[in-house]
DNA sequence: AGGTTTAATGCAACTAAGTTGCGAAAATAG
DNA sequence: CTATTTTCGCAACTTAGTTGCATTAAACCT
């Protein structure tokens, strides 16, 4: 169960996931919100975003968490397989909505995938 | 360039990456050889390897740095692309030696792939 | 071999991401 | 409007990774 009260705190955040599409670290994030909340208050918001499968979570790539909309998840499944390409310039991250077929694996479980492209993005080739 | 002078350090972190195939995380690297060195020092011979070609590195399912062999790597070319599987039970990384066909985007210049696949091991599965 | 150069190491202090515990504030139920 | 319980703020903490600098030890050179 994620979140069960509506606070001003929630709304903040969700407004910005619904502003744009864009990937968001949660250093961002918090640098977003400074003055209006707390960075722990952020953590736990976005802990229990996820839960909801309001928002999905995943590594970019110098490590840190970032955080997305979700299109088409519940409580109960994270369709959250989809790729994400980071600029290796810009640092900026989006959601690609491509198929990317594992070849599965003998002896193997295979549950969920992180999948990060790293190169430049369309801003930063011209 | 990497690695210039072979130390007592250095044979050591080679070692344990000739021994076993399998990947390591810098923190488990840093258990692995306390007493023996700083972990500052250990650090900085993962750096140097990885310039070498020698070993690679690439973020874990927590976010964490891990470093594994490299097969057919040079200081010039990297053939890292292969993806990784790590075990949600028992945290340990395989390298896996698939091809992930990852299907070209336009607008965008894709460098490098981080691909990361979670789930059960075979030991964890029985 | 012995001395010199310079890469590599140890140490301590630091940065930054993320977490925890607890008392206070604010939603929501009744 | 009050009581309940979630959520928040704050401060303190943990852990990964980095930096600067003085010291140690490879390797190079006659």
């Amino acid at each position: 169960m994620g979140i069960v009260r509506k606070t001003k705190a929630v709304n903040i955040v969700l407004n910005i996931f619904e502003h744009n599409n864009e990937a968001k670290s949660v250093v961002n994030l918090i640098e977003l919100v400074k003055g209006e909340m707390n960075k722990t208050t952020v953590y736990r918001i976005l802990d229990r975003l996820e839960q909801d499968g309001t928002i999905h979570c995943f590594n970019g790539k110098d490590g840190l968490k970032w955080y997305a909309k979700c299109n088409g998840c519940s409580e109960n499944h994270h369709y959250d397989l989809h790729p994400h390409f980071q600029c290796n310039n810009c640092d900026k991250v989006e959601c690609l909505s491509l198929e990317v077929k594992i070849p599965s694996l003998k002896n193997h479980k295979v549950d969920t995938t992180d999948i990060l492209l790293m190169g430049q993005c369309s801003d930063c080739l011209t």
